[in-house]
DNA sequence: TAGATCCGGAACTGTTCAGTTTCGTATAGA
DNA sequence: TCTATACGAAACTGAACAGTTCCGGATCTA
Protein backbone atom coordinates (compact mmCIF):
# COMPACT_ATOMS: atom_id res chain seq x y z
CA UNK A 1 0.00 0.00 0.00
CA UNK A 2 1.46 3.33 -0.68
CA UNK A 3 0.11 5.92 2.39
CA UNK A 4 3.39 7.32 1.42
CA UNK A 5 2.20 10.97 0.80
CA UNK A 6 0.12 10.59 4.13
CA UNK A 7 2.71 12.28 6.47
CA UNK A 8 5.33 14.28 5.22
CA UNK A 9 7.67 16.29 6.68
CA UNK A 10 9.64 17.42 3.70
CA UNK A 11 6.46 19.06 1.66
CA UNK A 12 8.57 21.89 2.20
CA UNK A 13 11.36 20.71 0.23
CA UNK A 14 9.89 20.71 -2.90
CA UNK A 15 8.97 24.66 -3.66
CA UNK A 16 12.03 25.11 -2.12
CA UNK A 17 14.04 23.13 -4.53
CA UNK A 18 11.93 24.74 -7.29
CA UNK A 19 13.22 28.14 -6.26
CA UNK A 20 16.52 27.37 -6.00
CA UNK A 21 17.06 25.17 -8.92
CA UNK A 22 15.50 27.86 -10.92
CA UNK A 23 17.47 30.54 -10.09
CA UNK A 24 21.02 29.24 -8.72
CA UNK A 25 23.94 27.21 -10.01
CA UNK A 26 24.28 28.63 -13.26
CA UNK A 27 28.09 28.39 -13.64
CA UNK A 28 27.41 24.50 -15.14
CA UNK A 29 27.30 22.79 -18.51
CA UNK A 30 23.46 23.02 -18.86
CA UNK A 31 20.76 24.98 -17.18
CA UNK A 32 19.43 23.68 -14.27
CA UNK A 33 15.81 23.90 -15.58
CA UNK A 34 14.23 21.04 -15.06
CA UNK A 35 12.65 21.84 -18.60
CA UNK A 36 10.59 18.51 -18.73
CA UNK A 37 8.43 19.26 -15.29
CA UNK A 38 5.42 20.71 -17.08
CA UNK A 39 5.01 18.18 -19.68
CA UNK A 40 5.34 15.81 -16.81
CA UNK A 41 3.07 17.13 -14.64
CA UNK A 42 0.46 17.16 -17.87
CA UNK A 43 1.21 14.30 -18.34
CA UNK A 44 0.08 12.95 -14.32
CA UNK A 45 -2.74 14.98 -14.60
CA UNK A 46 -3.66 13.20 -17.59
CA UNK A 47 -3.34 9.83 -16.42
CA UNK A 48 -4.76 10.87 -13.11
CA UNK A 49 -7.87 11.84 -14.69
CA UNK A 50 -8.12 8.69 -16.56
CA UNK A 51 -7.09 5.79 -14.36
CA UNK A 52 -7.25 7.71 -10.69
CA UNK A 53 -4.72 7.51 -8.54
CA UNK A 54 -4.50 3.75 -7.75
CA UNK A 55 -4.26 3.24 -11.29
CA UNK A 56 -1.56 5.58 -12.08
CA UNK A 57 1.76 4.13 -12.67
CA UNK A 58 4.92 6.02 -12.80
CA UNK A 59 5.41 4.27 -16.20
CA UNK A 60 2.59 5.44 -17.31
CA UNK A 61 3.05 8.94 -16.95
CA UNK A 62 6.70 8.26 -17.71
CA UNK A 63 5.89 7.11 -21.28
CA UNK A 64 2.94 9.60 -21.47
CA UNK A 65 5.68 12.55 -20.71
CA UNK A 66 8.09 10.63 -23.31
CA UNK A 67 10.53 10.69 -20.28
CA UNK A 68 12.28 8.06 -18.34
CA UNK A 69 11.18 6.86 -14.95
CA UNK A 70 14.48 8.05 -13.19
CA UNK A 71 13.35 11.62 -14.34
CA UNK A 72 10.23 11.85 -12.69
CA UNK A 73 12.60 10.28 -8.78
CA UNK A 74 15.08 12.91 -9.99
CA UNK A 75 12.95 15.81 -9.10
CA UNK A 76 9.94 14.25 -7.25
CA UNK A 77 10.70 11.93 -4.64
CA UNK A 78 7.37 9.76 -4.30
CA UNK A 79 4.40 9.21 -6.53
CA UNK A 80 2.30 10.79 -3.64
CA UNK A 81 4.74 14.32 -4.29
CA UNK A 82 4.21 14.17 -7.61
CA UNK A 83 0.35 14.47 -7.71
CA UNK A 84 0.62 16.91 -5.20
CA UNK A 85 2.83 19.05 -7.21
CA UNK A 86 0.49 18.30 -10.59
CA UNK A 87 -2.81 19.13 -8.62
CA UNK A 88 -1.05 22.52 -7.04
CA UNK A 89 0.56 23.84 -10.45
CA UNK A 90 -3.07 22.93 -12.28
CA UNK A 91 -3.68 26.47 -13.83
CA UNK A 92 -6.97 27.41 -11.63
CA UNK A 93 -9.34 29.31 -13.61
CA UNK A 94 -10.70 32.69 -13.49
CA UNK A 95 -10.42 33.81 -9.93
CA UNK A 96 -10.16 37.59 -10.93
CA UNK A 97 -13.69 39.72 -10.56
CA UNK A 98 -13.20 41.45 -13.41
CA UNK A 99 -13.08 38.53 -15.93
CA UNK A 100 -16.36 37.32 -13.97
CA UNK A 101 -19.10 38.05 -16.38
CA UNK A 102 -21.84 41.23 -15.53
CA UNK A 103 -24.86 41.05 -17.54
CA UNK A 104 -27.02 42.79 -15.10
CA UNK A 105 -28.96 39.68 -13.88
CA UNK A 106 -27.93 36.70 -11.87
CA UNK A 107 -29.66 34.21 -13.89
CA UNK A 108 -27.22 35.92 -16.93
CA UNK A 109 -24.23 35.65 -15.12
CA UNK A 110 -24.45 32.06 -14.18
CA UNK A 111 -25.78 31.07 -17.89
CA UNK A 112 -22.62 33.10 -18.99
CA UNK A 113 -20.40 30.73 -16.92
CA UNK A 114 -21.14 27.77 -19.18
CA UNK A 115 -18.84 28.00 -21.68
CA UNK A 116 -18.07 24.62 -23.57
CA UNK A 117 -14.40 25.48 -22.67
CA UNK A 118 -15.89 25.89 -18.96
CA UNK A 119 -18.28 22.42 -19.39
CA UNK A 120 -14.80 20.34 -20.72
CA UNK A 121 -12.83 21.76 -17.92
CA UNK A 122 -15.33 21.33 -15.20
CA UNK A 123 -15.66 17.42 -16.64
CA UNK A 124 -11.86 16.94 -16.25
CA UNK A 125 -11.65 18.24 -12.49
CA UNK A 126 -14.57 16.28 -11.77
CA UNK A 127 -12.69 13.39 -13.08
CA UNK A 128 -9.63 14.34 -11.60
CA UNK A 129 -11.58 14.82 -8.23
CA UNK A 130 -12.67 10.83 -8.65
CA UNK A 131 -9.39 9.75 -9.31
CA UNK A 132 -7.77 11.58 -5.81
CA UNK A 133 -10.71 10.80 -3.66
CA UNK A 134 -9.23 7.49 -1.87
CA UNK A 135 -6.25 9.37 -1.71
CA UNK A 136 -7.82 12.79 -0.42
CA UNK A 137 -8.46 10.94 2.75
CA UNK A 138 -5.30 10.33 3.59
CA UNK A 139 -3.15 13.00 2.43
CA UNK A 140 -4.20 16.58 4.02
CA UNK A 141 -1.60 18.11 1.58
CA UNK A 142 -3.37 16.32 -1.07
CA UNK A 143 -6.85 17.63 0.23
CA UNK A 144 -5.39 20.98 0.61
CA UNK A 145 -4.19 21.14 -2.78
CA UNK A 146 -7.37 19.77 -4.69
CA UNK A 147 -9.58 22.60 -2.58
CA UNK A 148 -7.04 25.36 -3.94
CA UNK A 149 -7.04 24.48 -7.30
CA UNK A 150 -9.91 23.27 -7.97
CA UNK A 151 -12.77 23.62 -5.66
CA UNK A 152 -12.47 26.96 -4.85
CA UNK A 153 -12.41 29.40 -7.88
CA UNK A 154 -15.68 28.02 -8.68
CA UNK A 155 -16.92 28.33 -5.41
CA UNK A 156 -15.72 31.69 -5.02
CA UNK A 157 -16.62 33.02 -8.47
CA UNK A 158 -20.59 32.19 -7.64
CA UNK A 159 -19.85 34.02 -4.38
CA UNK A 160 -19.19 36.92 -6.08
CA UNK A 161 -22.12 36.76 -8.67
CA UNK A 162 -24.23 36.28 -5.65
CA UNK A 163 -23.04 39.15 -3.53
CA UNK A 164 -22.96 41.29 -6.59
CA UNK A 165 -27.41 40.39 -7.02
CA UNK A 166 -27.78 40.94 -3.27
CA UNK A 167 -25.87 44.51 -3.89
CA UNK A 168 -28.01 45.31 -6.78
CA UNK A 169 -30.86 44.16 -4.58
CA UNK A 170 -31.83 41.49 -7.28
CA UNK A 171 -31.82 38.88 -4.23
CA UNK A 172 -32.49 38.66 -0.86
CA UNK A 173 -29.38 39.54 1.34
CA UNK A 174 -30.30 36.51 3.89
CA UNK A 175 -29.86 33.77 0.80
CA UNK A 176 -27.45 31.29 1.90
CA UNK A 177 -24.80 32.14 -0.57
CA UNK A 178 -21.95 29.72 0.94
CA UNK A 179 -24.02 26.82 0.43
CA UNK A 180 -25.45 27.89 -2.76
CA UNK A 181 -21.97 28.22 -3.90
CA UNK A 182 -20.81 24.86 -3.81
CA UNK A 183 -23.69 23.41 -5.04
CA UNK A 184 -23.50 22.85 -8.98
CA UNK A 185 -19.78 21.57 -8.10
CA UNK A 186 -21.53 18.98 -5.85
CA UNK A 187 -24.48 18.25 -8.09
CA UNK A 188 -21.91 17.40 -10.86
CA UNK A 189 -19.43 15.30 -8.74
CA UNK A 190 -22.24 13.33 -8.03
CA UNK A 191 -23.79 12.49 -11.19
CA UNK A 192 -19.96 11.79 -12.62
CA UNK A 193 -19.14 9.97 -9.20
CA UNK A 194 -21.98 8.44 -8.37
CA UNK A 195 -24.58 8.53 -11.60
CA UNK A 196 -21.71 8.06 -14.18
CA UNK A 197 -23.94 10.36 -16.03
CA UNK A 198 -22.69 13.23 -18.40
CA UNK A 199 -22.20 17.10 -17.06
CA UNK A 200 -23.28 19.06 -20.52
CA UNK A 201 -24.77 22.46 -20.57
CA UNK A 202 -28.51 20.98 -20.15
CA UNK A 203 -27.90 19.70 -16.98
CA UNK A 204 -26.16 23.17 -15.66
CA UNK A 205 -28.51 24.83 -17.36
CA UNK A 206 -31.02 22.99 -15.29
CA UNK A 207 -29.72 23.35 -12.01
CA UNK A 208 -29.74 27.05 -12.63
CA UNK A 209 -33.49 27.37 -13.18
CA UNK A 210 -34.45 24.44 -11.24
CA UNK A 211 -32.55 25.03 -7.60
CA UNK A 212 -30.36 27.78 -8.03
CA UNK A 213 -32.44 31.04 -8.79
CA UNK A 214 -35.69 29.39 -7.24
CA UNK A 215 -33.49 28.82 -4.11
CA UNK A 216 -32.91 32.24 -4.25
CA UNK A 217 -36.43 33.64 -4.65
CA UNK A 218 -36.07 33.65 -8.32
CA UNK A 219 -37.19 31.36 -11.31
CA UNK A 220 -40.20 29.17 -11.23
CA UNK A 221 -40.94 29.03 -7.85
CA UNK A 222 -42.13 32.53 -7.49
CA UNK A 223 -43.80 32.81 -10.83
CA UNK B 1 -4.05 -3.45 -11.15
CA UNK B 2 -7.32 -4.67 -10.32
CA UNK B 3 -9.74 -4.51 -13.29
CA UNK B 4 -11.12 -7.97 -12.71
CA UNK B 5 -14.56 -6.70 -11.39
CA UNK B 6 -14.90 -4.86 -14.62
CA UNK B 7 -16.23 -7.60 -17.55
CA UNK B 8 -18.37 -10.52 -15.51
CA UNK B 9 -20.36 -12.63 -17.57
CA UNK B 10 -21.04 -14.77 -14.13
CA UNK B 11 -22.84 -12.22 -11.62
CA UNK B 12 -25.26 -14.32 -12.38
CA UNK B 13 -23.54 -17.02 -10.48
CA UNK B 14 -23.58 -15.45 -7.19
CA UNK B 15 -27.82 -15.03 -6.23
CA UNK B 16 -28.09 -18.60 -8.59
CA UNK B 17 -25.17 -19.79 -6.27
CA UNK B 18 -26.99 -18.42 -3.12
CA UNK B 19 -30.46 -19.82 -3.30
CA UNK B 20 -29.19 -23.55 -4.98
CA UNK B 21 -27.08 -23.58 -1.90
CA UNK B 22 -29.96 -23.10 0.63
CA UNK B 23 -31.79 -25.30 -1.13
CA UNK B 24 -30.56 -28.24 -2.67
CA UNK B 25 -28.22 -30.83 -1.11
CA UNK B 26 -29.30 -31.80 2.48
CA UNK B 27 -28.08 -34.86 2.24
CA UNK B 28 -24.56 -34.43 3.36
CA UNK B 29 -22.87 -34.16 6.27
CA UNK B 30 -23.72 -30.87 7.15
CA UNK B 31 -26.06 -28.26 6.07
CA UNK B 32 -24.42 -26.15 2.94
CA UNK B 33 -25.32 -23.03 5.34
CA UNK B 34 -22.55 -20.50 3.89
CA UNK B 35 -23.51 -19.34 7.64
CA UNK B 36 -20.43 -17.04 7.74
CA UNK B 37 -21.75 -15.24 5.22
CA UNK B 38 -23.39 -12.36 6.93
CA UNK B 39 -19.89 -11.48 9.23
CA UNK B 40 -17.89 -11.69 6.03
CA UNK B 41 -20.22 -9.14 3.87
CA UNK B 42 -20.23 -6.80 6.94
CA UNK B 43 -16.46 -6.96 7.75
CA UNK B 44 -16.18 -6.29 4.09
CA UNK B 45 -18.53 -3.04 4.53
CA UNK B 46 -16.67 -2.25 7.58
CA UNK B 47 -12.84 -2.09 6.08
CA UNK B 48 -14.26 -0.44 2.53
CA UNK B 49 -15.38 2.17 4.70
CA UNK B 50 -12.56 2.45 6.83
CA UNK B 51 -10.03 1.64 3.85
CA UNK B 52 -11.52 2.09 0.49
CA UNK B 53 -11.42 -0.46 -2.49
CA UNK B 54 -7.89 -0.06 -2.86
CA UNK B 55 -6.51 -0.32 0.70
CA UNK B 56 -8.53 -3.00 1.32
CA UNK B 57 -7.05 -7.06 1.26
CA UNK B 58 -8.53 -9.82 1.39
CA UNK B 59 -6.64 -10.26 4.68
CA UNK B 60 -8.33 -7.61 6.32
CA UNK B 61 -11.53 -9.13 5.41
CA UNK B 62 -10.65 -12.33 6.58
CA UNK B 63 -9.37 -11.42 9.78
CA UNK B 64 -12.10 -8.89 10.45
CA UNK B 65 -14.63 -11.29 9.89
CA UNK B 66 -12.01 -14.53 12.31
CA UNK B 67 -12.26 -15.97 8.56
CA UNK B 68 -9.83 -17.40 6.87
CA UNK B 69 -8.53 -16.34 2.93
CA UNK B 70 -9.68 -19.73 1.69
CA UNK B 71 -13.49 -18.98 2.51
CA UNK B 72 -13.60 -15.86 1.24
CA UNK B 73 -12.36 -17.76 -2.37
CA UNK B 74 -14.40 -20.81 -1.41
CA UNK B 75 -17.83 -18.22 -1.66
CA UNK B 76 -16.77 -15.68 -4.22
CA UNK B 77 -14.61 -15.76 -7.15
CA UNK B 78 -12.34 -12.10 -6.98
CA UNK B 79 -12.59 -9.42 -4.37
CA UNK B 80 -14.95 -7.57 -6.83
CA UNK B 81 -17.30 -9.81 -6.74
CA UNK B 82 -17.21 -10.38 -3.18
CA UNK B 83 -17.51 -6.01 -2.39
CA UNK B 84 -20.36 -6.27 -5.24
CA UNK B 85 -22.30 -8.64 -3.18
CA UNK B 86 -21.61 -6.81 -0.05
CA UNK B 87 -23.08 -3.15 -1.67
CA UNK B 88 -25.93 -5.27 -2.70
CA UNK B 89 -27.35 -6.67 0.14
CA UNK B 90 -26.20 -4.11 2.60
CA UNK B 91 -29.40 -3.43 4.33
CA UNK B 92 -31.00 -0.38 2.11
CA UNK B 93 -32.76 1.21 4.61
CA UNK B 94 -36.32 2.70 4.66
CA UNK B 95 -37.97 3.18 1.27
CA UNK B 96 -41.87 2.14 2.21
CA UNK B 97 -44.34 4.94 1.77
CA UNK B 98 -45.35 3.72 5.17
CA UNK B 99 -42.49 4.33 7.57
CA UNK B 100 -41.91 8.11 6.59
CA UNK B 101 -42.35 11.02 8.46
CA UNK B 102 -45.89 12.47 7.94
CA UNK B 103 -45.85 15.84 10.02
CA UNK B 104 -48.43 18.20 7.89
CA UNK B 105 -45.24 19.90 6.43
CA UNK B 106 -42.79 19.64 4.12
CA UNK B 107 -40.15 20.81 6.60
CA UNK B 108 -41.20 18.84 9.34
CA UNK B 109 -41.01 16.13 7.55
CA UNK B 110 -37.50 16.50 5.71
CA UNK B 111 -36.61 17.81 9.93
CA UNK B 112 -38.09 14.39 11.02
CA UNK B 113 -35.45 12.49 8.52
CA UNK B 114 -32.57 13.17 10.69
CA UNK B 115 -32.59 11.18 13.04
CA UNK B 116 -28.95 10.63 14.95
CA UNK B 117 -29.00 7.28 13.42
CA UNK B 118 -30.13 8.74 10.30
CA UNK B 119 -27.34 10.58 10.48
CA UNK B 120 -24.61 7.79 11.26
CA UNK B 121 -25.90 5.61 8.77
CA UNK B 122 -25.32 8.55 5.86
CA UNK B 123 -21.90 8.62 7.26
CA UNK B 124 -21.34 5.50 6.83
CA UNK B 125 -22.82 5.23 3.53
CA UNK B 126 -20.55 8.39 2.42
CA UNK B 127 -17.57 6.86 3.29
CA UNK B 128 -18.35 3.56 1.71
CA UNK B 129 -19.17 5.32 -1.33
CA UNK B 130 -15.64 6.86 -1.23
CA UNK B 131 -14.11 4.27 -0.71
CA UNK B 132 -16.10 3.01 -3.93
CA UNK B 133 -15.38 5.92 -6.47
CA UNK B 134 -12.41 4.45 -8.47
CA UNK B 135 -13.68 1.47 -8.89
CA UNK B 136 -17.20 2.51 -10.02
CA UNK B 137 -16.19 4.00 -13.08
CA UNK B 138 -14.80 0.45 -13.99
CA UNK B 139 -17.36 -1.22 -13.30
CA UNK B 140 -21.15 -1.28 -14.32
CA UNK B 141 -22.03 -3.61 -11.76
CA UNK B 142 -20.83 -1.73 -8.71
CA UNK B 143 -22.22 1.58 -9.90
CA UNK B 144 -25.26 0.00 -10.13
CA UNK B 145 -25.30 -2.24 -6.94
CA UNK B 146 -24.12 1.36 -5.25
CA UNK B 147 -27.06 3.32 -7.07
CA UNK B 148 -29.43 0.91 -5.54
CA UNK B 149 -28.55 0.13 -2.35
CA UNK B 150 -26.94 3.51 -1.18
CA UNK B 151 -28.45 6.50 -3.15
CA UNK B 152 -32.03 5.75 -4.18
CA UNK B 153 -33.62 4.75 -0.97
CA UNK B 154 -32.91 8.24 0.55
CA UNK B 155 -33.41 9.90 -2.92
CA UNK B 156 -37.06 7.93 -3.74
CA UNK B 157 -37.91 8.82 0.05
CA UNK B 158 -37.18 12.74 -0.85
CA UNK B 159 -39.41 12.23 -3.44
CA UNK B 160 -41.95 11.16 -2.57
CA UNK B 161 -42.12 13.86 0.59
CA UNK B 162 -41.90 16.33 -2.47
CA UNK B 163 -44.85 14.56 -3.76
CA UNK B 164 -46.96 14.79 -0.99
CA UNK B 165 -46.25 18.49 0.11
CA UNK B 166 -47.07 19.20 -4.01
CA UNK B 167 -50.16 17.02 -3.75
CA UNK B 168 -51.44 18.81 -0.80
CA UNK B 169 -50.93 22.24 -2.45
CA UNK B 170 -47.90 23.22 0.04
CA UNK B 171 -45.58 23.68 -2.74
CA UNK B 172 -45.32 24.26 -6.70
CA UNK B 173 -46.20 21.70 -8.31
CA UNK B 174 -43.41 22.44 -11.00
CA UNK B 175 -40.59 22.68 -8.59
CA UNK B 176 -37.37 20.43 -9.86
CA UNK B 177 -38.32 17.49 -7.88
CA UNK B 178 -35.38 15.22 -9.38
CA UNK B 179 -32.41 17.37 -8.99
CA UNK B 180 -33.41 18.45 -5.47
CA UNK B 181 -34.38 14.66 -4.36
CA UNK B 182 -30.46 14.57 -4.68
CA UNK B 183 -29.41 18.00 -3.33
CA UNK B 184 -28.58 17.16 -0.06
CA UNK B 185 -26.78 13.42 -1.11
CA UNK B 186 -24.72 15.54 -3.25
CA UNK B 187 -23.83 18.15 -0.78
CA UNK B 188 -23.33 15.71 1.82
CA UNK B 189 -20.96 13.41 -0.06
CA UNK B 190 -19.38 16.73 -1.33
CA UNK B 191 -18.53 17.48 2.17
CA UNK B 192 -17.16 14.33 3.10
CA UNK B 193 -15.40 13.53 0.08
CA UNK B 194 -13.94 17.22 -0.83
CA UNK B 195 -13.90 19.78 1.89
CA UNK B 196 -13.40 16.60 5.04
CA UNK B 197 -15.52 18.21 7.20
CA UNK B 198 -17.87 16.73 9.61
CA UNK B 199 -21.87 15.75 7.79
CA UNK B 200 -23.85 16.36 11.22
CA UNK B 201 -27.18 17.59 12.02
CA UNK B 202 -26.45 21.39 11.68
CA UNK B 203 -25.41 20.78 8.05
CA UNK B 204 -28.60 18.76 7.30
CA UNK B 205 -30.63 21.29 8.79
CA UNK B 206 -29.07 24.07 7.44
CA UNK B 207 -29.61 23.09 4.10
CA UNK B 208 -33.07 22.43 4.35
CA UNK B 209 -33.51 25.84 5.66
CA UNK B 210 -30.99 27.70 3.44
CA UNK B 211 -31.28 25.57 -0.05
CA UNK B 212 -34.35 22.80 -0.55
CA UNK B 213 -37.10 24.61 1.29
CA UNK B 214 -36.20 28.04 -0.59
CA UNK B 215 -36.19 26.44 -3.77
CA UNK B 216 -39.17 25.05 -3.44
CA UNK B 217 -40.90 28.69 -2.25
CA UNK B 218 -40.63 28.10 2.00
CA UNK B 219 -38.13 29.41 3.86
CA UNK B 220 -36.15 32.30 4.26
CA UNK B 221 -36.37 33.95 0.32
CA UNK B 222 -39.91 34.06 0.62
CA UNK B 223 -40.28 35.84 3.91
C1' DT C 1 36.72 19.87 -29.40
C1' DA C 2 36.58 18.95 -24.40
C1' DG C 3 34.04 18.78 -20.14
C1' DA C 4 30.13 18.91 -17.45
C1' DT C 5 25.39 17.87 -17.01
C1' DC C 6 20.87 16.27 -18.00
C1' DC C 7 18.04 12.97 -20.11
C1' DG C 8 15.65 8.44 -21.80
C1' DG C 9 15.86 3.58 -21.61
C1' DA C 10 16.26 -0.61 -19.61
C1' DA C 11 17.42 -3.79 -16.26
C1' DC C 12 17.07 -4.65 -11.41
C1' DT C 13 15.26 -5.03 -6.27
C1' DG C 14 11.95 -5.58 -2.83
C1' DT C 15 7.39 -5.45 -1.31
C1' DT C 16 2.61 -6.03 -1.40
C1' DC C 17 -1.24 -8.54 -2.40
C1' DA C 18 -4.73 -11.51 -5.13
C1' DG C 19 -5.55 -15.95 -5.48
C1' DT C 20 -4.19 -21.17 -4.40
C1' DT C 21 -3.03 -25.16 -1.89
C1' DT C 22 -2.59 -27.88 2.09
C1' DC C 23 -3.63 -29.57 6.53
C1' DG C 24 -5.51 -30.17 11.08
C1' DT C 25 -9.92 -29.49 13.35
C1' DA C 26 -14.79 -28.84 14.45
C1' DT C 27 -19.41 -30.23 13.60
C1' DA C 28 -23.61 -32.27 11.99
C1' DG C 29 -25.95 -36.24 10.37
C1' DA C 30 -26.12 -41.58 9.95
C1' DT D 1 -18.87 -43.57 16.68
C1' DC D 2 -17.91 -42.98 11.87
C1' DT D 3 -17.86 -40.01 7.83
C1' DA D 4 -18.45 -36.21 4.98
C1' DT D 5 -17.96 -31.54 4.86
C1' DA D 6 -17.00 -26.76 6.01
C1' DC D 7 -13.86 -24.12 8.32
C1' DG D 8 -9.35 -21.33 10.08
C1' DA D 9 -4.62 -20.95 9.68
C1' DA D 10 -0.59 -20.66 7.34
C1' DA D 11 2.52 -21.32 3.68
C1' DC D 12 2.98 -20.57 -1.08
C1' DT D 13 2.93 -18.60 -6.19
C1' DG D 14 2.99 -15.11 -9.41
C1' DA D 15 2.19 -10.59 -11.01
C1' DA D 16 2.26 -5.67 -10.58
C1' DC D 17 4.56 -1.82 -9.29
C1' DA D 18 7.32 1.82 -6.44
C1' DG D 19 11.67 3.11 -6.30
C1' DT D 20 16.95 2.44 -7.76
C1' DT D 21 20.93 1.96 -10.59
C1' DC D 22 23.58 2.19 -14.64
C1' DC D 23 24.70 3.54 -19.19
C1' DG D 24 25.01 5.70 -23.65
C1' DG D 25 23.74 9.74 -26.09
C1' DA D 26 22.38 14.50 -26.54
C1' DT D 27 23.21 19.32 -25.49
C1' DC D 28 25.06 23.29 -23.70
C1' DT D 29 29.26 26.08 -22.29
C1' DA D 30 34.00 27.26 -22.90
Amino acid sequence: MTLDAGQLDTEQLDTTQLDTNAEASPKLGRKRDHTRDPDILAAALDVLAETGYEGMTMEMVATRAKAGKATLYRRWPSKGELVIDAIACMKHGDVDRDGLPDTGTLRGDLVAMIKPHTIEDSTRKMRIMAGLTSMISRSPELAEAARVAIVEPRASANRILLQRAIDRGEISADCDIENLAVVSQSMAIFRVLVLQEPVNRDFFIGLIDGVVLPAVGLGRARS
